[in-house]
This record gives structure tokens, C-alpha cells and sequence, in this order.
DNA sequence: TCTGGGGTCCTAGGACCC
DNA sequence: TCTGGGGTCCTAGGACCC
């Protein structure tokens, strides 16, 4: 009806199946087709479900609290969250992927978009079986693959490969419209529940309805992005496969309280160790910020509720941890008011660039990972070659600002400053290089 | 009592300059 | 004293994603 582009494209959705579930039912076999949750960073929402969880209607985001006798009825097994591993399988099923397809996108942790432009239809199914089955056989990891002209039809068969046995699903052109006719408008992927309801009441309520409105009253009514998708459902491809993501634009550090904090002190050392872990990860790709925002808030569902945010424009661009400590607590104390009960507090490096001078990081000589003992040591690195002060100690026992799950990690009690400290010096990346003073 | 964390992109509106 | 328009840059906020 429409018409495809005259070099036709095939895009490739391959999907984890509830990815972090089954991460925990690879490394506890006796778990597999049990039901399987795992709860966010301070064990608050589930955030990922297994197959027989899902059975029990246990719902994606739901709080804990909500289900805890659903839980106990049904021994479902339940896990914190464990990104490191779910990181570390997501790229191995990423490496495999990539053996396969001549171009790949990693859209999410459990996603990857694949270019089959240069097969035909039959042969795009095939290779999508062929490559369900080598995952899993090498990773332990079902994953569903919708094929389709375009990313954004990709997602809808996706939808229709999860549900079906065989977990690969290829959308042709003749099937498009009656498969769109099925699906309510709400879940077209970049429809969110604004834009949903804003649509409905114009009377747009299917996929099918959406692709069949005019694309210049889109861009006006809503704007261009959603236009974008119009041309998409019709499959006429505007989301091109991308393939070298820039390096970041921002890196954020967050996390809501074990309970709630009311001193600026204590908000301040929360702080200080968000900051602490966002400098690190600034250095660990070899980036230095140019400005950060710092932002506290009270609960969600606090009355009353206060949400404020700093943003402050560094000198100069710097990864030094006790520099930006030093830009963060001050804004802190800005930000701080008296009488409210904080619950969560973040920082976002911004205007990044990429790192002229070597940088010094610290690795475990292990693990690889981090603990107190090592930022203390890398805070005396900082100052000694970096340009600030350092005005506030990140240390101090596990207490209400950290998460359960930190709590928990062995990096509060290992006592790994009795252990031997690696010291790295990483080339610089002039890709842009900042420009010396 | 208990409600995640980390990103991206777009737009509107204000400040500022010529 | 009165009166502009257009361009750019920046920021805040909204909306979306997993």
C-alpha cells in the first residue's frame, strides 16, 4: 500500500528472555522452569521475572512488599539484583551475535538490533533459529528474534516470537497491517503512557490506526520522533542501524535510601560516594566532565514532596575525584533544607570530553573491582597529582544511605586494604583532546 | 513500613546580541 | 522616549526506552 524504500532492509530484534531471571537459572540449574524473581537495587520493585513467575502474575515493577505472600505461597526464589553478572553475560551473548550477523547494535542489556539486509526472507528465519539455538546452547539464555523492514516492526514481531513456540517470528510486508490491527496503540515501542492516552482520545487507538494517520500531523500535534515511527509502522526505515554509539553523553550515579535521610551530613557523605563512583567510571572511559548536576529529592509519593537540582559549570574539565567531591558537597549544602526526609540523591557528569593527561585508576588485583580502602588510597592519588583538596573522607561503615544490596556486597567487609594495590597507566585518547591550560 | 537506576532525545522559553 | 526582529545559546523539563 505504501511502498518499501527501493533497497529493502531486514531488521533483526534478537530479545533476551527475561534476561536477568534467567542469568540467576543459569548458575542455579534446579531453578529452571521454577518461579524466579529478581528485585531491584534496594530490593524495592521486581525488575525482572521468569516464565513461571509471570504465571503467577507477578507484574514487571511491582514492589516487593506488594507480593511477599504470593512469594511464600508459591516459594518463588527470590534474588537482588547482580549486575555485574547480568553485564558479563549480556556480553557474551553480545560476542556471539556478532559472530553471526555482519552488523550489530547493542540497544539495551538484553537487546540487540541486527542488520539482514543482505538475505532473503527465508533465509532471515533460518539464521534466526540457528542463532536462538547457538545462544542458548552457549550461554544458557533463550532469546525470542522478531525479523522486519524495519526496527520499529522489528519490536512488534519480537512480540510475536516471544508468544510463539518456535521464539523466532519474520513480519512480511502482506502481514503488517493485520498483526498492527491487533496491537493497541499503547504498546508501539516509543509510545509511552502519555503519548497513549493523548492518542486514544484522538480516536487513534491501534498500531494499525497509528501507521494510517498523516505523518505532517504527527510532527505538528506531537513531533518529529513520533512522525519517525508513523514511517516505520508503515515500513519505511528512519532508524538505521547504529553501529558506534558515541562515547557518552552523560554518566549518572544514583540510588534511593535504605531510609530516610534528614541531615545535610549524611546526605552529604551519600553524595560524596555517588560522586566517588561516577568519577571512576568517568576515568574507566577515559573521559573528563566539564560540568556535573547534583539532585536530592524526598520520595515519590511524599507530601510534601521537594525535588531540586544544581548544575555547576567546572573550572576546568576534570576527572579527579576530590575535585568534583569538592563542586558536589557544596552544592549539597545548597540544595539541603531542613525538615524534609530525603529518599534519593544523585549526580550527572555532563559536557564530557575526552581525557588528555594519562589517568591513574586502581583496579583489584582479582576481581577488578573496587572497595573503600581502594578509593581512600585512590583519593591520595588524586590529590597528590590532581588540583583539588580533598575535603571529605568516603568512608564509614555501611549505614542507612547505602542500599540492601551494597550492605550485602563483600566489598563493605573485606578488609582488601591488606591486599596488594595494582596501579594502571592508561595512554591517553585524543580523539578531542582537551585542550591544555 | 516497604515503590529502581541509567540513559537519550526533543522542545519551549529565556537571555543575549546585532 | 518610543519601538523591532532574527539568530544563537543555554537550561529546564517532559517523554521515552530498557
Amino acid at each position: 500500500m505504501y511502498g518499501f524504500p527501493l533497497e529493502s532492509r531486514i531488521f533483526a530484534l534478537c530479545d533476551c528472555n527475561s534476561f536477568y531471571a534467567s542469568c540467576e537459572q543459569v548458575f542455579a540449574p534446579g531453578l529452571s522452569g521454577q518461579p524466579v524473581v529478581v528485585l531491584s537495587n534496594n530490593d524495592g520493585c521486581v525488575v525482572a521475572r521468569s516464565t513461571a513467575a509471570k504465571g503467577l502474575g507477578i507484574g514487571m515493577g511491582v514492589p516487593y512488599f506488594q507480593i511477599r505472600d504470593l512469594v511464600q505461597e508459591h516459594q518463588v526464589k527470590v534474588f537482588s539484583s547482580n549486575y555485574e553478572l547480568y553485564g558479563d553475560m549480556s556480553q557474551r551473548v553480545m560476542e556471539i551475535l556478532s559472530q553471526f550477523a555482519p552488523a550489530v547494535e547493542t540497544y539495551s542489556i538484553d537487546e540487540a538490533f541486527l542488520d539482514f539486509s543482505g538475505w532473503r526472507w527465508e533465509q532471515s528465519e533460518a539464521l534466526g533459529h540457528q542463532l536462538r539455538q547457538i545462544v542458548k546452547q552457549w550461554t544458557g539464555i533463550p532469546v525470542s528474534i522478531g525479523i522486519a523492514p524495519t526496527k520499529t516492526l522489528a519490536k512488534v514481531a519480537n512480540r510475536v516470537a516471544k508468544g510463539s513456540t518456535g521464539g523466532v517470528y519474520a513480519l512480511k510486508e502482506e502481514a503488517i497491517a493485520q498483526l498492527l490491527a491487533t496491537l493497541s496503540v499503547d504498546e508501539v515501542w516509543g509510545i509511552g503512557r502519555h503519548h497513549a492516552k493523548s492518542l486514544q482520545a484522538q480516536g487513534v487507538t491501534t498500531a494499525l490506526e497509528l501507521q494510517q494517520v498523516q505523518p505532517q500531523w504527527v510532527r505538528q500535534k506531537y513531533n518529529v520522533v513520533m512522525e519517525r515511527l508513523v514511517w516505520e509502522l508503515r515500513g519505511v526505515s528512519c532508524l538505521p542501524l547504529e553501529l558506534s554509539p558515541g562515547s557518552r553523553h552523560s554518566i549518572t550515579v544514583s540510588r534511593s535510601f535504605g531510609r530516610p535521610v534528614t541531615t545535610c551530613a549524611e546526605l552529604g557523605a551519600a553524595i560524596a560516594t555517588y560522586t566517588s563512583r561516577a568519577a571512576e567510571k568517568l576515568r574507566q572511559q577515559q573521559l573528563s566532565a566539564g560540568a556535573m548536576q547534583v539532585f536530592v529529592s524526598t520520595g515519590r509519593f511524599a507530601t510534601p514532596c521537594y525535588r531540586q537540582s544544581q548544575t555547576v559549570t567546572l573550572p576546568s574539565a576534570t576527572n579527579h575525584t576530590a575535585t568534583l567531591i569538592q563542586q558536589s558537597l557544596a552544592a549539597t549544602q545548597r540544595l539541603y533544607r531542613p525538615g524534609y526526609a530525603f529518599k534519593k540523591a544523585g549526580v550527572i557528569l555532563l559536557d564530557l570530553v575526552a581525557a588528555a593527561k594519562p589517568q591513574l585508576s586502581l583496579l583489584h588485583p582479582e576481581t577488578g573491582g573496587r572497595s573503600e580502602a581502594l578509593m581512600s588510597v585512590m583519593d591520595a592519588i588524586n590529590r597528590r597529582y590532581g588540583a583539588g583538596t580533598l575535603q571529605y573522607a568516603v568512608c564509614g561503615k555501611p549505614s542507612g544511605w547505602q542500599t540492601k544490596s551494597e550492605q550485602r556486597s563483600p566489598c563493605y567487609t573485606t578488609q582488601w586494604s591488606q591486599l596488594p594495590v595494582v596501579l594502571a597507566e592508561s595512554p591517553p585518547q585524543s580523539k578531542r583532546p582537551y585542550a591544555q591550560p
